[in-house]
DNA sequence: TCTTTTTTGTAACATCGGTTACATTTAATT
DNA sequence: AATTAAATGTAACCGATGTTACAAAAAAGA
């Protein structure tokens, strides 16, 4: 375990910390589609992702579902951090992208590792930043542009995520994660496709050029 | 000032911290209206808000604003604490609701402090975490509610945060507020007044009764 | 008082996105 | 191969919100 967490963390983090996590880490491999945490959860641990990509979504009361961001390598999960704290009960719902690996470290360590290590300290602030922005930049989507363009970043940012030009997902599953409709989803899949910037197939959209 | 800072900040901090930030810290008052962080300001301190209150907004590009949430007395500007780490421009705007009083911190304090005091590491991830739960509540607003709901809300928050059930704003100074337009905002505070939530005057709104 | 500016009211219309309904295509299952 | 289920395509329609335009009211200023 601790070759894998170096290759993830270990320009991030001190030897001695290094260590600290692998003694009291749990290796965690999680399957595609895995749901980690699901909201009203109490969350006992802290994921450091070390492969993969875990997408991270907010629902409302009536099942309406919003795609948020994505952790990958060297992320952690600055809500969950919120609710490791507080004891408080998650706000998000937390979904393994494809599959992936993770290290689970206690709640009480973090605060411990806080006064301990200041790179700890520099990864937590770092952490709560990354997620700030994301969420700024959530909100800028969705008060500030419209779907085609919203579904255009969507394609993009699971392309890269993904590291993959197919994106295997029905119109459905696409308006599910974008808080849309099946119909509103497939009427612009079908007209990027007319406009030679994606083919659309059965459970999978090739990306041609997204420009 | 360390009369003002222990009435706001006294049972959060002891009492070595308390003197730490009177010495290091410079208090200032604002007025209403004043605007304290433009997007794209380097920020070279951290704000501790002692009295008043101060909105932060979301701007994009093309002028458009959204208001994201408020800041109170004991509150302080999580953003900007991203700002101060990474040496990074402010995402935000903030602009003072009503004359305010705050202390300003230098940055180098802030990671100084979080090594050696657990209620400061205690105060910082609060505030992440509080920030973090207003953005999600402004997310789930854009996304999953209507204009006349938001339009509610708005006036309902407003009420608390000035302690007045008047709302000394025009109509175009809420669109922006909410990212929508004069016109719709006026027709919808038109329909709150026939159901008697409110009575509309010039530069002034009245709640009468918002349930 | 007269004029100008600011704010509000309102109608008419456009557009985006959501809904319903149904056909068609493709894949999975028997 | 025949049947069923899942995914996609498309038309028609609706509602919320945004836009344009203009009038009326209120306040500010000359």
């Amino acid at each position: 375990m601790i070759q894998e967490l170096k290759a993830s963390y270990g320009h991030l983090f001190e030897e001695a910390l290094l260590e600290e996590i692998s003694q009291v880490g749990t290796f965690k491999d999680v399957p595609a589609g895995y749901k980690i945490i699901e909201i009203g959860n109490y969350i006992k641990g802290m994921p450091l992702l070390v492969s993969g990509a875990i997408k991270i979504l907010r629902d409302d009361s009536d099942g309406d579902e919003l795609l948020l961001y994505y952790l990958e390598k060297g992320d952690t999960c600055s809500m969950t951090m919120n609710c490791c704290m507080g004891q408080a009960k998650s706000q998000i719902k937390a979904v393994a992208e494809m599959d992936t690996s993770l290290v689970m470290v206690p709640v009480i360590k973090m605060e411990e590792w806080a006064a301990k290590y200041k790179s700890w300290r520099h990864f937590v602030f770092e952490s709560y930043h990354k997620r700030l922005n994301e969420l700024l930049q959530t909100v800028d989507a969705i008060a500030f542009t419209k779907m085609d363009e919203r579904l255009l970043s969507f394609l993009e940012e699971k392309s890269r995520i993904t590291n993959n030009l197919s994106i295997y997902n029905t119109h459905q599953e696409i308006a599910y994660e974008l808080h849309s409709s099946r119909v509103v989803i497939s009427r612009l899949l079908k007209k990027l496709e007319n406009l030679g910037k994606i083919e659309l197939k059965r459970n999978h959209i090739q990306i041609i050029n997204l420009k």
